[in-house]
RNA sequence: GGUGAGGUGGCUGAGUGGUUGAAAGCAGCGCUUUGCUAAAGCGCCGUAGCCCAAAAGGCUACCGAGGGUUCGAAUCCCUCCCUCACCGCCA
């Protein structure tokens, strides 16, 4: 969330640069400084009932001790509680509504993003490799049905629409490209891989900013506290919530391999078609904590280390830099990297890399100790290192050979086992 | 799931109703002194919020969380969460 005092402070600038994202949030400024105000003003009468009934308190216990009579005084504090019964309710109902109009206004667009209303807007700041030259390219729906990679019909037995069973030589591709990735990033790009639980708490779903506003995004237990994480930015990020870091230990780095879990019940069409947009997917994460100065320069490396795994694999990429309109809630401003899907003939978003700045910090108090030994807030930063279903979709789509079977590139020979998907898989899996 | 013990400041650990935000020790920071790595003495040393234009300063809250009892709660009562030990169950 924003912070309250730069809302008091420069309300103005606030406003400004919220409208700047199309949302509508620069209009609930009012009503955030309204109850800001009251919230003060309850406490400072608060805090000044409370410091009389201690100092009469104390004078009781001192009268008490002489063998003094005291029911006058008791009498006086006894009113005092009432007043502070009231004005604690009070109180507490003003912070609890300044906290919920917080949690529902988005991060501000740090200055550098471009301003726009929608995707349109955004701008392509680098392209690399170049598109296949691919003679009617199949796309991966057809490739998977051909070679028996992965099962929509079955899975949809089994879960519903928007799931994915890989089969055979599929499931084998998933977990390779799942090692593939996390290698590298752990052994070239420096991150400590964490196995998170997949189930969190609402507090951490409400520090990375799922919550509240996108709960009907969400899968959530019947039981209630544990929700699905649809990121492993979730635990990631949460990891150290709540915690007072030294500044030696920054930046810190994670990279997990989870599934993801989302509900984003949206209409079937081209945009669902296959395994491009699912309930359930795997997804490799990256998430830095760091500091305030640090965190632009994060982010850029981040950025370079997902688009590290598109460069190793060979397939051709661009990445864009969101406009206002198009940033995440949370976000102050982010790099999508979308690799070309000759099936589709289009790009598909397999990362964002985004820096929130101490958007997400504040929510869960996470803090680091600066040399001065003032406690500030971190910046947070994450970004997919990357996304599988697509990056399986794009890979099988880009190494297709005109004999319908699938060679690997180099990189992930190893991993994989095999040059190639072909028939014999197919013979293998199917008998 | 059952039984028992427990959750106090960066750490260890006192504290069972009154001036305790909290003894003591350790760690950390500063100063002094002695002087080769080190020791001793003294001082400082939690977090958050509010008041104040700001600094200085002041006030309030916080002893796992939330309620309650009381003039007054770290201390008593209730609920919940978590940790540890043992038992049961189980991949």
């Amino acid at each position: 969330m924003l912070d309250i005092r730069l809302i008091r402070e420069k309300p103005d600038f606030v406003r400004e640069r919220l409208a700047t994202r199309g949302s509508g949030d620069e209009g609930k400024i009012d009503e955030v400084l309204r109850v800001d105000t009251e919230r003060r003003k309850t406490e400072t009468a608060l805090q000044q009932l409370n410091a009389d009934r201690k100092k009469l308190s104390r004078e009781i216990g001192g009268k008490k001790s002489r063998g003094e009579a005291t029911d006058e005084l008791e009498q006086r504090v006894r009113q005092i509680a009432e007043e502070i019964a009231d004005l604690n309710a009070r109180a507490a109902a003003a912070e609890d509504e300044q906290n919920n109009l917080l949690l529902q206004i988005a991060n501000l667009p740090h200055e550098s993003v471009p301003t726009g209303e929608d995707p349109s807007a955004n701008r392509v700041v680098r392209t690399w490799g170049e598109k296949p030259g691919l003679n009617e390219p199949a796309d991966h729906v057809a490739l998977g049905a051909r070679l028996n990679l992965f099962d929509l019909e079955r899975a949809a037995k089994l879960s519903g629409s928007g799931f994915i069973c890989f089969t055979g030589a599929g499931a084998k591709l998933e977990r390779a490209l799942i090692n593939f990735m996390i290698d590298l990033h752990t052994r070239e790009h420096d991150y400590i891989e964490i196995s998170p639980p997949f189930l969190v708490r609402r507090d951490c779903m409400i520090g990375t900013t799922q919550l509240p506003k996108f709960e009907a995004d969400m899968y959530g237990l019947e039981d209630n506290q544990l929700f699905l994480a649809p990121t492993a930015e979730v635990p990631l990020t949460n990891f150290h919530r709540e915690e007072i870091l030294a500044v030696a230990d920054l930046p810190k780095k994670f990279v997990a391999y989870t599934p993801c879990f989302r509900r984003e019940a949206g209409a079937a069409g081209r945009e669902t078609r296959g395994i491009i947009r699912v309930h359930q997917f795997d997804k490799v994460e990256l998430v830095k904590i760091t500091t305030p100065e640090k965190s632009y320069d994060e982010l850029e490396s981040l950025t370079a280390d997902a688009e590290r795994v598109l460069q190793m694999l060979g397939l051709h990429y661009r990445v864009l830099e969101l406009c206002t309109g198009d940033l995440g809630f949370g976000s102050a401003k982010t790099y999508d990297i979308e690799v070309w899907s000759p099936g589709q003939n289009a790009f598909l978003e397999v990362s964002s890399c985004s820096n929130f700045e101490g958007f997400q910090a504040r929510r869960m108090h996470l803090r680091f100790k600066d040399r001065d030994g003032k406690n500030r807030f971190c910046h947070t930063l994450n970004g997919s290192g990357l996304a599988l279903p697509r990056l399986f979709a794009a890979l099988i789509e880009n190494y297709q050979q005109p004999d319908g079977s699938v060679r690997l590139p180099e990189k992930l020979q190893p991993y994989f086992g095999a040059e190639r998907i072909g028939m014999t898989n197919v013979e293998e899996m199917t008998k």
